[in-house]
DNA sequence: TATGATTCCATTTTT
DNA sequence: TGGAATCATA
């Protein structure tokens, strides 16, 4: 089971065994990064007698937590279920509720997600008269989260001119809210844990003395509150093993922090450092086309990913006329290759922003191509899942503000915001939450007698609710489908919406059923936390006969045998905002699009392809923009031009995606009467009668074969056996009578 | 209080 | 271009 000599290389190995002390593992893509943090974690236990629970594994996405306990328990047959393996964010979640009274937090604490704290932010700024156009509630809700990143709270933060003032107040207000509602958002789970254990000895001492091993996961994505958390856990004992690549930090606008991987050195001095920088993915003609662009970065740990796997297939490339070309060549090349054995879900659509997928869904949709695009609306923000998490979460604690302002009229029972906006000022006034104030309302007069008996009915309601909530999340849903009428509403609708928000709603109930049956504590509070921090539902199937359609982004930790990178242009890939230009101030944003131009290009097993076009329509305008810089960083002699009805003008081979007897008919602006060239392929096809089969010829790239069949047309290809790379087609122009 | 008109704006996204 | 968010109106 457990092998090590078998199963590792040398450099995995190295990072595997080295087992004491800081460990850096740079991890190249497709290096065999979890497989060196699973066996890492499974050698510990297995070998060097440490106890699961010992053990913190920390990693940015739930789906990564639940793919390396899976790894870790089935190398260690079922043990290692104790080891802490979970997201920064679960991490300290789990910490807060086990220590709230050191940490000083409310035990009950409820977990605000994004929505939640945008709405606080703009409460706090209509509270406060501030002017939302000129402090939009996001921008308000980003500077807040920034600074919980970088250790400022609101009453350390900075008041140097009147802008600062203003976030100053508001950021001072949203923190006593939030605290009235007995609310932390993701960002206080960690600000709160990590300023907790730097003020109080007691506090660090009760979470450090937990754990002996800690692991980090892309460690590269970390941000210094998240550096600072690890490093105090470690501070002890100095077992701290991190895994990363610098060359695939993306997320710098998010404030992942390169300097945590790129000086790793200076926080931990003794660092032990492994280079992984065998890949076991790509093709090589995959790797060096993605060096070709990473290798420009100024700073970078330098590493050249190698593999052992054939030269393989060149980058195709494709030039479209504008988007829509561009989706329909990429459509047809998609087809052609599921023709050549690689089945729909073994390829993916890349592209840099979301707006390009609208494009390649009506394509694929009106050419019957079976895709499915990742990244839409998510489960738990959709409008009937967040309703009933509400009423659940305000049931939990009913000094939720936001769970309370969600629900207090939905379905609508005539609880108007007038009526709202008194009870919070009534509720401001003593002191107390919006839901006890309903019974000092009526005393306060000013909110209509109306209002009050409606509040009063909706009060009884939720506190007829309280005292069931012992009976669990799964009673209580149906408590509140049936009592609200909420459900009976959804069906008078009528509606093919109102249908898929039930059907929604069951799914709901299923992971309700499924928590209630599985989880060790069943309880609401549990079921509640879990559903705050698992934002994604992993229904995201990549196995049904579909194209993946995604940003770059997304695609970071998947692979997949055939890639499609689209919209290589200046200003879209690299991305640049329209107005700004890359000044050197703007430098760093730069390199992070290369990195990410690296990862996409590292997703592809066997086949990449990389599209551009000529113009592009986007947010109402046409831009005519050059092809992409990183383009031009790709290796000449990897590249392969696949443009239809364009001659060649590289030096490099084509391969069979595009055989001239599948011409696009389909494809209407692929008209002759666009394409002055045209006229010269006729020529070239007189070229070709020089070839007959059985001929030998010579070619730039594969060398001498012999002549299997000619395909006479406008571009006339030739099938050619090549003694050690097989049959391939190329066209006449790229081969040479042998002598 | 719900709906339609209007205006504004425009990466990337996890927790 | 289109969507979301805000505003105006019945």
């Amino acid at each position: 089971m457990l092998d090590l000599e078998n199963d590792l290389n040398e450099r995995q190995l190295e990072a595997v065994r080295q087992v004491d002390g800081p460990v850096l593992v740079i991890a190249g893509a497709g290096s065999g990064k979890t497989r060196v943090i699973t066996y890492r974690v499974a050698h510990l236990v297995a070998h060097c007698g440490v106890a699961p629970w010992r053990i913190l594994a920390v990693t940015f996405t739930n789906k990564a937590a639940r793919e390396m306990r899976q790894r870790i328990g089935g190398l260690l047959l079922g043990r290692g279920q104790d080891c802490w393996v979970a997201t920064f964010h679960a991490t300290c979640a789990k910490l807060l509720r086990l220590h709230a009274d050191l940490a000083r937090v409310d035990k009950n604490f409820t977990i605000y997600d994004d929505g939640d704290q945008k709405a606080m932010v703009a409460r706090c700024l209509k509270a406060l008269n501030i002017d939302d156009k000129k402090f939009p509630a996001r921008a308000v809700q980003s500077e807040i989260n920034r600074a919980k990143r970088e250790f400022i709270s609101a009453d350390a933060y900075p008041r140097d001119n009147l802008y600062q003032e203003q976030i100053q107040r508001v950021y001072a207000l949203y923190e006593a809210q939030m605290q009235k509602a007995a609310a932390l958002d993701f960002a206080d789970l960690l600000f709160r844990m990590v300023r907790g254990m730097q003020e109080n000895e007691d506090l660090l001492q009760a979470v450090s003395e937990r754990f002996d091993y800690i692991l980090a996961d892309e460690f590269q994505d970390t941000n210094r509150v998240q550096l600072e958390f690890i490093r105090l856990l470690a501070q002890r004992h100095g077992n701290i093993c991190v895994v990363g690549d610098d060359d695939q930090s993306i997320y710098s606008w998010r404030g992942a922090n390169v300097e945590n991987i790129l000086g790793f050195e200076t926080h931990f001095p003794s660092a032990f450092v492994v280079t992984m920088d065998r890949n076991y993915r790509s093709t090589s003609n995959i790797l060096n086309a993605a060096h070709g662009v990473v290798a420009e970065l100024p700073n970078r740990r330098p590493k050249t990913l190698w593999t052992s796997i054939e030269a393989g297939d060149p980058i195709g490339f494709i030039e479209a006329e504008d988007e829509r070309d561009e989706a329909r060549l990429v459509a047809k090349a998609v087809a052609e290759l599921r023709d050549d054995g690689f089945p729909l879900n073994a390829q993916a659509v890349f592209y840099r922003i979301n707006a390009q997928s609208r494009v390649f869904e009506e394509v694929f949709r009106t050419m019957d191509i079976p895709h499915r695009v990742v990244g839409g609306m998510r489960f738990y923000e959709r409008a009937e899942i967040k309703d009933i998490l509400s009423y659940l979460r305000l049931i939990h604690n009913t000094a939720d503000l936001a769970a309370f302002l969600r629900v207090v009229n939905k379905p609508a029972r005539g609880i108007g915001k007038t009526t709202v906006d008194r009870l919070i000022a009534v509720a401001a006034e003593a002191g107390i939450s919006a839901f006890e104030a309903i019974d000092r309302a009526s005393g306060s007069a000013n909110i209509g007698s109306a209002g009050i008996k409606r509040l009063r009915a909706f009060r009884d309601l939720v506190v007829s609710w309280c005292a069931e909530i012992s009976a669990g999340p799964l009673h209580l849903i149906g408590r509140i489908l049936e009592d609200t009428g909420y459900l009976e509403a959804l069906k008078l609708e009528n509606t093919a919406e109102a249908d898929a928000r039930m059907e929604n709603l069951n799914e709901l109930i299923g992971s309700v059923e499924d928590f209630q049956q599985e989880a060790e504590d069943p309880s609401l509070s549990a079921f509640l936390e879990l559903i705050a921090l698992q934002t994604d539902v992993d229904t995201a199937d990549f196995d049904s006969d579909a194209v993946t359609l995604m940003t770059v982004h997304a695609a970071k930790g998947l692979e997949f045998d055939v890639v499609h990178l689209t919209g290589l242009e200046e200003d879209l890939f690299p991305y640049q905002r329209s107005g700004d230009s890359f000044t050197s101030a703007r430098a760093e944003e730069m390199d992070e699009e290369r990195r990410l131009c690296y990862v996409a290009m590292t997703r592809a097993r066997k086949r990449l392809l990389l599209n551009c076009a000529r113009s592009r329509r986007l947010f109402g305008r046409t831009r005519y923009n050059p092809v992409s810089r990183f383009l031009i960083n790709v290796p000449q002699d990897v590249m392969v031009d696949l443009t239809p009805d364009r001659p060649n003008i590289r030096p490099v081979e084509p391969f069979g995606i595009s055989a001239p007897q599948k011409e696009p008919s389909w494809s209407p602006s692929r008209d002759t009467s666009n394409h002055t060239w045209v006229d010269r392929s006729f020529d070239q096809s007189l070229e070709t009668s020089g070839l007959c089969p059985g001929q030998k010829v010579r070619n730039a790239k594969f060398g001498v074969g012999k002549v299997v069949a000619v395909r006479p047309g406008p571009r006339p290809k030739v099938d050619v056996m090549f003694p050690g790379y097989g049959k391939k087609t190329i066209m006449a122009d790229f081969l040479e009578a042998d002598v």
